[in-house]
DNA sequence: ATGCGTGCAAATGTTTTGCATTTTG
DNA sequence: CAAAATGCAAAACATTTGCACGCAT
């Protein structure tokens, strides 16, 4: 199976962009990802899990640089924090628990299509899409 | 016609909150905006249009109020900054332009439905949702 | 008079930038 | 070798907090 990151990589590299350390050790992390992380959430999971000591700077650069490509997605759920996961080809929103903060990914076919005529309809050249459900979940619900 | 800050205003009070110059001051600027607006827009705008300070904390403090007693929404298009609009009857959603930042709201009855149904089916409590649809107006595609 | 509302200044936390150093092609 | 990538520290942001003072009730 094509995984993201090989696609990410060549793309970069087809961009010319050079072959780096921290790039290739973000990319690696994000396509193993079940969902969206922050950047300091990537720094510590390098650092934790993997033992890699990555610049913060240059997290934040080889983000910034993914989503520019259209290679990666930010979510902002509305926390201050700025997320990012890999944009692939069946894409899923997000249900944000507002008591612990808890992200939880889900997807719908139907929205997508709503979003899809919306699209065509509008003044603008639609390119990306964000959903954000908001709400308590069943943990927060029972205390 | 009843105005959305008449009814934030009694509402606050029925809650036991004061009158308080900043707090009607935001109120008020709010209820005239015909789309979001960010804490620094509040300040900026009462400075230059009003010409009437108030103090940064208090804008920061009125929102969060307002979000919590349901009478404000907060949204949060992913650059960063929180912006907050009236929580009237039939809410809109934002169209965001990735080129020049301009936002514009629009509405549409099927996604509402279509967000609705989902919100049942899942297995948090929803209370509210946001969507945002990323793109390029028609000015900065023409440049 | 009581204590909530306010403004200021300082603290916090995230993201960005400048620059010297290392690495890649 | 030249240019790009990296890490660090400092800067730039938005937002929050602590506290003294004034105003609403």
């Amino acid at each position: 199976m094509a995984q993201w990151s090989d696609q990410a990589l060549e793309r970069l590299s087809g961009a010319g962009y050079r072959r780096g350390g921290a790039r290739e050790a973000v990319i690696e992390l994000l396509d193993e990802q079940p969902c969206a992380l922050s950047a300091l959430d990537i720094e510590d999971q390098m650092r934790t899990r993997d033992g890699r000591r990555v610049g913060r700077a240059s997290i934040y650069r080889v983000v910034d640089e993914l989503v520019t490509l259209g290679l990666l997605s930010r979510v902002d759920v509305g926390d201050g924090v700025a997320r990012y996961e890999p944009q692939r080809h069946g894409h899923h929103h997000h249900l944000v628990c507002d008591g612990c903060g808890r992200l939880e990914p889900f997807e719908d076919e139907a929205l997508e299509r709503v979003i899809h005529r919306l699209g065509e309809r509008v003044a603008f050249d639609v390119s990306d899409h964000d959903v954000t459900l908001h709400g308590t979940c069943a943990t927060c619900r029972s205390v």
